[in-house]
DNA sequence: ATTACTAGTGTACGAGTAG
DNA sequence: TCTACTCGTACACTAGTAA
């Protein structure tokens, strides 16, 4: 359980997810990975321990080898680290969405009615939001990695408040084009892995109503990054 | 000029990558540096004397503080330590390129034209090249970048061969579809640099005649990634 | 085959400090 | 202010080996 800083951690992390450890597991030798790495089987035998240690991976013993998963939390240092260095050597404008409208009360959509946040939407994003998110379900694999890398990207944010009994956080968002033509904005918050498929996109419309939306329709949306 | 791995090297590389130092050079304080990677200030600039010996980085002092730049090697270094996490987490199926025809025998122009690689394409890929390449100029950052990384993805190799004097090595290619209706490939070649902006395509035919293209004419090509 | 312990060693680190 | 030296220590490594 302890989260000490350890320099290797996001080297192995790294090589662990080229291996496909992110996409549900691999099957490894210590001695392969090692390899792969530049140590010794010893060494990376090691680094696997402290990194299951910290809450990074799982492992277990599979015949020939060792099963490796990233952890979510694992899976988050690698994607954050990921993303950064994207960044660095990407030049993006802007992300297309394309998913379908599904019924569901996002996180999102239960923070953009309250009250407190519709001054600070305006002031960052120029409009109160329609309380309630429209809801997309990204089905491409393409699509739904680009949606887990929001929440590491830059946008715009969304101050916090507090209501007297509670704090509630900052948010943070994209401005958005819906359809090629309504203003708007995407929610990047972060999600467990399995649910980086939905992508929660708000507006001062009801989209639902104003693009006569029903369950299963695609809806187009353009993720400004800058 | 040690060229000694150091674990800590690809970390304080991504890093300085992300601060700008693989677009021209940054100029940061070791102190900075350091706050970002979780290390002491005199860790940080341990690490850059390394890392300058090592021939990956270039420093000189800029009034408070050191400019830094990647040099090709480090470059390569983390280009290739950044696609490979890439594959990791996208899904692609094909990049599309497209550029403006120019003239210029490029590295690729030539090796095309020897007799010893005509076997080895057609048994790669299916077909002789025509001898010669379509050079295109690419114009845009994301192609650019885009271009970049193609040395570091799978691909199609095409064997080398001996013609008694000397080797020719293997050439690494993609097969891609020029304007949308002509079987043809890039090829992969590690570039400078500054020479990511010229991608070279072969085919069967005569492209040039073919298409009835002349210097400055765009042409689409759409690298297929399997 | 594997993983992963122990022992011993090298090295990268933080702290102190000079230029 | 900055960078980057020296010093002493902590820790991650390799090698050997048990299970």
């Amino acid at each position: 359980m302890n989260a000490r800083q350890n320099s290797a951690d996001l080297p192995t992390l790294a090589e662990l997810a080229k291996l496909g450890a992110a996409r549900g597991g691999v099957v490894v030798s210590s001695a392969a990975l090692g390899k792969a790495m530049g140590v010794t089987q010893q060494a990376a035998s090691r680094r696997l321990v402290i990194l299951e240690g910290s809450g990074l991976i799982v492992r277990s013993h599979a015949g020939r080898g060792l099963r490796v998963a990233l952890t979510p939390a694992g899976r988050r240092k690698v994607l954050e680290f990921y993303s950064g260095l994207r960044a660095a050597f990407e030049e993006e404008e802007k992300l297309d969405f394309t998913g379908k409208v599904f019924r569901g009360l996002g996180e999102g959509g239960y923070y953009v009615s309250l009250k407190g946040y519709a001054l600070p939407f305006r002031r960052a994003l120029g409009f109160i939001p329609f309380p309630g998110t429209l809801n997309l379900r990204l089905e491409e694999a393409e699509q739904i990695a680009q949606r887990a890398r929001l929440p590491f990207m830059e946008g715009v944010e969304v101050r916090g408040f507090k209501d007297g009994r509670r704090t509630f956080g900052p948010v943070k968002c994209f401005r958005a084009v819906i359809e090629g033509k309504h203003a708007g904005a995407v929610l990047a918050i972060e999600r467990t892995h399995y649910d980086d498929t939905v992508l929660e996109v708000i507006s001062p419309l009801d989209l639902r109503r104003t693009l006569g939306l029903k369950d299963g329709d695609p809806v187009h949306v353009s993720a400004l990054l800058r």
